[in-house]
RNA sequence: GGCUCCGUAGCUCAGGGGAUAGAGCAACUGCCUUCUAAGCAGUCGGUCAUUGGUUCGAUUCCAAUCGGAGUCGCCA
């Protein structure tokens, strides 16, 4: 890496002229800036009291040491309090040389023993995925393979909701409404069905509640004696007690809520190499809880509930089992946490939740340390953002849901419409053309939901966000198939990056530099667990190539080693795009 | 009220101690008989919420204030 090798000759340097030891922290290497020329600037201001002399002289005279001394550095110039380096053409080939025809470049592998845990989508069974799960899902699995990547051997857990009230609610609701009807007798998909007695739970409940208002009740006491609910709390009894009949339903209905999702999944491209479900771990952690009881790490009130102070760390009391003796969220994650550490012994324990569970993360980890288990700290919580719309949040009772589905289709119909329009695929099969409709659709919505800082709450705007020109993923994706393109047309190429040309266009240098960024660029999505990070770098290297490819003729330029040259940066550079893009879950097109 | 996160162009978002703060969308203007115009080039658009502080240097770090979101003992 260049900026290892400066900044450690940059040191030498300093030492040897001003017999100064710097600290590594204390050289300021940067990227120089497109206005100026040079590859990397070195910001002179910190040493000036230092060395006691002004920011143009050292700069020289550091300029001049480097560039005699340092092979790398072929020449300088100084700005103010800035020392622009510019890097030998001979390191830039060799670099070239070095990567250009690799498959998996930017990509490191290891044999690391410890794996990494990823759980993500974390899903209920009571009504179809949304745009929400989408950020979630996407996010998952692109920073899996982001970390992957980087040499991290990858487990991807999904833990299903799959019983409670909730799930209740929707089987009481077909059970009262639903005539028998199936997936089969309605054709609707099975989370979509369930998912629509769920709505209608809640509309009747709410018909029963006002009613019970109505006639003077108040509306918390309204809510709990609604008979929807109480009947609904009933069957959640017999769930526990194992009803045949209810068991029966319930393994029913999930059933076609799990066949609704396995679509949905596979539509999206997403994958697990493991499926928890919560109605097996729901009893894990009371045991975990009983230990931290008997060695007082919890305390018990007097009405047999079991908390946690955690008020010193500055948070509250937390409950960790109800007074009943049931568990509640916090039990159940406390068991799977441990399950999951027994089982994989992993580095790290990845949660890809929304940003409204950070406090029960903040706790999951307190209470898990408190337990003295060495490993509370490798827990990390993927927090992200809310997806909102432009009137507001998405409420699924209120129907205000984007669905995953719909929108899925929606883009895909979308592909299709812009593709006809440009009209340049009229010699595809129609297989073909809808498997391109769906790359350059689900493309439009993976970047367009990655490419913001997770962390951030974004908004979706169903008529405006669906784009497919500037900053957007099929605009990453067209790049990609010109490159394609243009390699047709050349023919089968020599392999060999012998190029025999003696200098570098700025634009050729510029996606040059570009290229070889990637690789910390995966390394620093990584560490910031932040699929955001290569998102942006690809629309970069895709706006820089399609600078180069405006002025820079190619298949036409006539010096043999000029054009070999291009059509091997040209070819790089589509393996890059290929890679950054399979970071975040998107495919590739050959023509689009 | 306590805690956490966010506030950058009309809109959606990058940047995150260093040089004149960047993209896309929207509006307007050029460029296809030449490797894919889903492209390229340009015009327009900014008190980086406000006020203090730290620093040679702050949009970036710290504090306070104002706005927005989330969360805070028996929902998951």
């Amino acid at each position: 890496m260049i900026e290892h090798i400066l900044t450690q000759k940059i040191k030498e340097s300093i030492q040897a002229i001003y017999s100064l030891d710097v600290l590594p922290e204390q050289i300021q290497l940067q990227k120089t800036r497109k206005e100026f020329s040079g590859d990397f600037t070195l910001v002179i201001f910190p040493f000036v009291k230092l060395l006691k002399s002004s920011p143009e002289a050292i700069g020289n005279t550091l300029g001049e040491y480097l560039k005699q001394n340092a092979a790398e550095v072929s020449g300088f110039n100084v700005i103010k309090g800035f020392l622009n380096l510019e890097i030998s053409l001979d390191y830039w080939f060799s670099f070239f040389t070095a990567h250009a025809q690799n498959e998996t470049f930017g990509f490191t592998r290891s044999d690391e023993a410890k794996p990494v845990v990823v759980e993500y989508s974390s899903p209920n069974t009571n009504k179809p995925l949304h745009l929400g799960h989408i950020r979630n899902n996407l996010l998952g699995f692109s920073l899996s393979r982001i970390l992957s990547a980087n040499g991290k051997k990858v487990i991807r857990v999904n833990l299903v909701n799959d019983r409670g009230i909730h799930i209740c609610k929707s089987m009481l609701a077909w059970q009262k409404f639903g005539n028998g009807e199936t997936p089969q007798s309605s054709g609707l998909k099975g989370d979509h069905l369930v998912g629509k007695y769920y709505v209608l739970f809640d509309k009747e409940y709410k018909m029963q509640i006002a009613d019970l208002e109505s006639q003077g009740m108040k509306r918390e006491e309204a809510e709990r004696q609604a008979p929807l609910m109480q009947e609904a709390q009933e069957m959640l009894r017999q769930w526990e007690l194992g009803d045949q009949a209810t068991v029966d339903l319930w393994r029913t209905m999930n059933g076609w809520v799990y066949e609704g999702f396995a679509a949905t999944y596979q539509t999206l491209g997403i994958e697990f190499e493991k499926t928890y479900y919560e109605s097996n771990t729901y009893l894990l952690g009371k045991q975990l809880v009983e230990q931290g009881l008997q060695n007082h790490v919890f305390y018990q009130r007097d009405d047999k509930s079991v908390w946690i102070n955690l008020t010193e760390e500055g948070l509250d009391e937390k409950l960790l089992l109800r007074s009943d003796g049931t568990s509640v969220y916090m039990t159940q994650d406390l068991g799977t946490a441990m399950q999951r550490y027994q089982e994989f012994h992993p580095e790290q324990l990845v949660y890809v939740v929304g940003n409204e569970q950070e406090y029960h993360f903040q706790v999951l980890k307190l209470v898990i340390k408190h337990l003295g288990e060495s490993w509370w700290n490798s827990i990390y919580h993927l927090s992200y953002g809310m997806v909102e719309l432009p009137h507001g949040k998405m409420k699924s009772r209120e129907g205000t849901v984007v669905d995953a589905d719909d929108l899925m289709e929606e883009m895909f119909a979308t592909a299709k419409d812009r593709t006809r329009e440009l009209g340049k695929i009229q010699d595809f099969e129609n297989e073909e053309a809808e498997k391109l409709y769906r790359t350059i659709g689900l493309g439009a919505l993976k970047y367009f939901i990655l490419k913001v800082d997770p962390k951030k709450n974004m908004l979706f705007n169903p008529e405006e966000s669906v784009d497919f020109n500037g900053n957007t993923g099929p605009f990453i994706q067209y790049t990609y198939a010109r490159i394609r393109s243009v390699l047709r047309k050349a023919g089968e190429q020599p392999n060999t990056a012998a190029n025999g040309t003696t200098g570098l266009l700025p634009q050729e240098k510029t996606v040059l530099k570009f290229l070889h960024d990637f690789p910390q660029v995966v390394q620093d999505a990584a560490h910031e667990h932040n699929p955001a990070v290569v998102a942006n770098y690809a629309y970069e290297l895709a706006c820089e190539f399609n600078r180069f490819y405006h002025d820079v003729v190619i298949l036409k330029e006539e010096n043999p080693g000029k054009r070999n040259f291009r059509l091997q940066l040209s070819r790089f550079t589509g393996q890059t795009l290929k890679n950054a893009l399979w970071l975040m879950g998107m495919d590739v097109p050959e023509r689009m």
